[in-house]
DNA sequence: GTCTATATTGTGATAGAC
DNA sequence: GTCTATCACAATATAGAC
C-alpha cells in the first residue's frame, strides 16, 4: 500500500469520526505516524485528497444502487432505490455530503464516473432523465435533512420515503 | 439601529458576498468599523450571530411560502410552492444553506418559528404530514443539488421541478 | 463601549538539511 | 522520503486600560 493511499484512507476515517472540518493536512500525517510536510511529497496538497474522497463516495453510491437496477420493474425497483440510497447515505454521512453536498472536483476525478453513477438512476426509473433528477432530488433531500437534524423527532421517515416513492413511481 | 443589529446584518452580507467560511467575527467587526473585541459587548460570540441569520432565513422561508399556501386547491398550491421555494433558496443561496443545511441552534431561536414554517408546507399539501415532508425533501434536494452545482449543464431543471410537483401532488 | 495587547489554537504550504 | 524549522495567515476569545 502506498503512502498516498494511506493517506486517502486516514483521511477518510478523521472526515466520519471528526467531520470535514477536522480534516487537515495535519490531522492525516499523524494518523499515518509522519510529519505534515512529508505528506506533500505523496499528495499535492487538500484538495487531491478531497477529490479523493468524492471518487470514493460515487463509487459507494454506484455500487450501493446498481442492486437496485437489477430489478426486473420500475414498481420493484424504485423501493429498492429508497432503501439502498438512504443506507448508503447513513453510512458514511459525511462522506455523503463531502460527494453529494458540494461541486465536485471533476478535473480531478476519474473520467467518466459521475456519468456512471447518474446513469444508473436513468435506468432505475425507466429511461426518462427528468424524472430521474426528481427521484434523485427527493433522495438526497431526505438524506440530507436527516443528515442535518431539520426533521422533527417524532417524524415517520420510513413513510415519507414511502409516500414520495410511490409518487414518484406512479406513472401518468 | 443598535450595534447588535448592525452586526447581523453585516453577517448577513458577508454570508452572501463571500460565503460562510468567511463569515467571522473579525469580518463582521471590519465591516461595522469596530475593532473584533469591541463586538463581544453586544453578541456573545459566532453561534449567536448564526442563530440570528437562521431565524432570517426561516421567516423569509414562512414569507415565501405562504403565498402559495393561499391559493384555493392543491393543484395550484404545488406549483405555486415549488416556485416560490427556488426562488427563495435562490435569492440568498448562502442563507438557505444555512438554514436548511445544517442543525439548527433550536435554543437560540424565537419559540414556534420552526413549527411556523413547517405548518405552511402540510397546508399546501392539503393536511397530510408525511406527504408534506416528501414534498419539503423533493424541493430541498431540488435546490441543494442546483446551489451545490451537481446537475449537468444541459438539465432542465424546471422540468424536473414540474415531474417532482406533478408526482406528488396526484392522490392517489 | 471601545481600545490595545495577547493567549491559544488552528490552517496550508515551502526551504533546505540529511 | 523524511525531517526540522518556519512562513504567513486566520480564527475565537479574554484581560485590562481608558
Amino acid at each position: 500500500m502506498s503512502r498516498r493511499d494511506d493517506s486517502v484512507g486516514a483521511a477518510l476515517r478523521i472526515l466520519e469520526a471528526e467531520g470535514e472540518q477536522a480534516l487537515s493536512m495535519r490531522r492525516v500525517a499523524d494518523e499515518i505516524g509522519v510529519r505534515a510536510p512529508s505528506l506533500y511529497k505523496h499528495i499535492s496538497g487538500r484538495d487531491e485528497l478531497i477529490a479523493a474522497l468524492q471518487a470514493i463516495g460515487l463509487r459507494a453510491a454506484g455500487q450501493a444502487l446498481s442492486t437496485a437496477r437489477r430489478k426486473r420493474t420500475v414498481a420493484t425497483r424504485l423501493p429498492a432505490f429508497a432503501v439502498a440510497y438512504r443506507n448508503m447515505a447513513l453510512a458514511r454521512p459525511a462522506l455523503y455530503r463531502l460527494t453529494a453536498g458540494r461541486p465536485l472536483l471533476r478535473d480531478q476525478l476519474p473520467d467518466g464516473l459521475e456519468q456512471e453513477v447518474a446513469e444508473i438512476v436513468v435506468d432505475v426509473v425507466g429511461g426518462d432523465p427528468d424524472l430521474a433528477r426528481a427521484l434523485w432530488a427527493f433522495a438526497h433531500g431526505m438524506a440530507d435533512l436527516e443528515l442535518a437534524g431539520r426533521f422533527p423527532p417524532g417524524a415517520d421517515l420510513d413513510k415519507a420515503w414511502r409516500v414520495g416513492v410511490r409518487a414518484l413511481g406512479t406513472p401518468r
